[in-house]
DNA sequence: GGATATATGATAATGATTCTCAAGATAGGA
DNA sequence: TCCTATCTTGAGAATCATTATCATATATCC
C-alpha cells in the first residue's frame, strides 16, 4: 500500500507535471485537516505558515488531488464544495445536521445492497452515488 | 386536493404577498415544463411569450414556489440548480446518466426502509434525504 | 378611485471558482 | 553544474449562477 505522497508523486510523474513546494505544503495540510475542508479553509491553514501561497494554487492542487483519487469533492447544501480524504476511508455516506452543521459519516452494507438492486432493476450501470440524510443530530434534538 | 394554483394563491394570501401577472405566467410555464428545469431555461420559455419579464423575477418566483412546497430545488453535479414539480410527484430519487445527462426518477420502498433504519440506529432525526446514482443509462451502455 | 404596501426590471453586487499572463521554478539532459 | 523546455505560480481579472438594490409600477384593501 503506497502512501498518499507516493500516490501523488506517481500521478505527477505519470502526467509530466512537477512536484512543487506549494503542492507538497497543500497536500500535507490537506492530509492533516480533518473531516470536510473547503478550499477557503484549507487556504487559511496553508497561508498561515506560508503566506505567499495563493488561493488559486490551493484550488488547482485540490483539483489535482481529486484527479489522482486522493480527495473527493462534495457539496452539502452549501454553495461551496468541501473536500475529504479518500485513502484513509472506505466509501461512505453522510448524515448532515441542518441545525449545527455537523457532518457524520456512515456506511451501511444494507444500503449498498439495496442500491445495487435498484440499478440492476432499472438497467443503469451505476459507477457512484451520492447519499445524504438531512436532519437533527443527537445533540440538537434536545 | 387543491390545485397548484390554489396552493400558490393561498401561500400568497397567507403571507400578504401579491398575485401578479408575472407570477401567474411563471407558475404556468413551470407547471408546463417537464422534468427538471433550470431558472435560465424557464426564463427562456417565459420570456418567449412575455419578453418584458426579467430573469430576477423568475428567480424570485422560483424561490416562492419552493417555499410554498410546489417546487423542489435540486443540483445534479452541475453548478446551477434545477427545479422540479412536487404536487404531481411522490417523493423519489434520481438516476443521472453521466454521458447523455438524462435524469430518470425512481422510488424504492426498500431504499426508504433501509434509510429509516440507518437514521434510527444513528439516532439522527432525519427530515429529508438526497440520493443520486450516477452512471450510464441503458441507451448509453452500448 | 386612492393610499400603501409589495413587485418588478435593469443592473450592480456577491461569492465560489476558473482563467490569464508575466515571471518563477522544476526536471532531465548536456 | 548549467541549460532549456515546460510547467507553475501569484495576483487579479473573468465567469457564472444567484441575490441585492432602487426607482418605478402595480396589486390589494378601504
Amino acid at each position: 500500500m503506497q502512501s498518499a505522497f507516493d500516490t501523488f508523486r506517481n500521478y505527477i510523474a505519470r502526467n509530466k507535471l512537477k512536484l512543487t513546494r506549494q503542492r507538497e505544503v497543500i497536500l500535507r495540510s490537506f492530509l492533516e485537516a480533518e473531516g470536510h475542508v473547503s478550499a477557503e479553509e484549507l487556504y487559511q491553514t496553508v497561508s498561515a505558515e506560508n503566506p505567499s501561497i495563493g488561493l488559486a494554487t490551493v484550488y488547482r492542487t485540490l483539483n489535482l488531488l481529486v484527479e489522482c483519487g486522493l480527495a473527493q469533492r462534495r457539496q452539502f447544501g452549501e454553495v461551496r464544495h468541501r473536500y475529504e480524504h479518500v485513502l484513509e476511508h472506505e466509501h461512505h455516506d453522510h448524515l448532515v445536521c441542518t441545525r449545527c452543521g455537523a457532518i457524520a459519516e456512515f456506511y451501511s452494507p444494507e444500503v449498498e445492497r439495496v442500491l445495487n438492486e435498484v440499478s440492476r432493476e432499472r438497467r443503469f450501470r451505476v459507477f457512484s452515488h451520492r447519499l445524504e440524510l438531512y436532519g437533527l443530530c443527537t445533540a440538537c434534538q434536545g
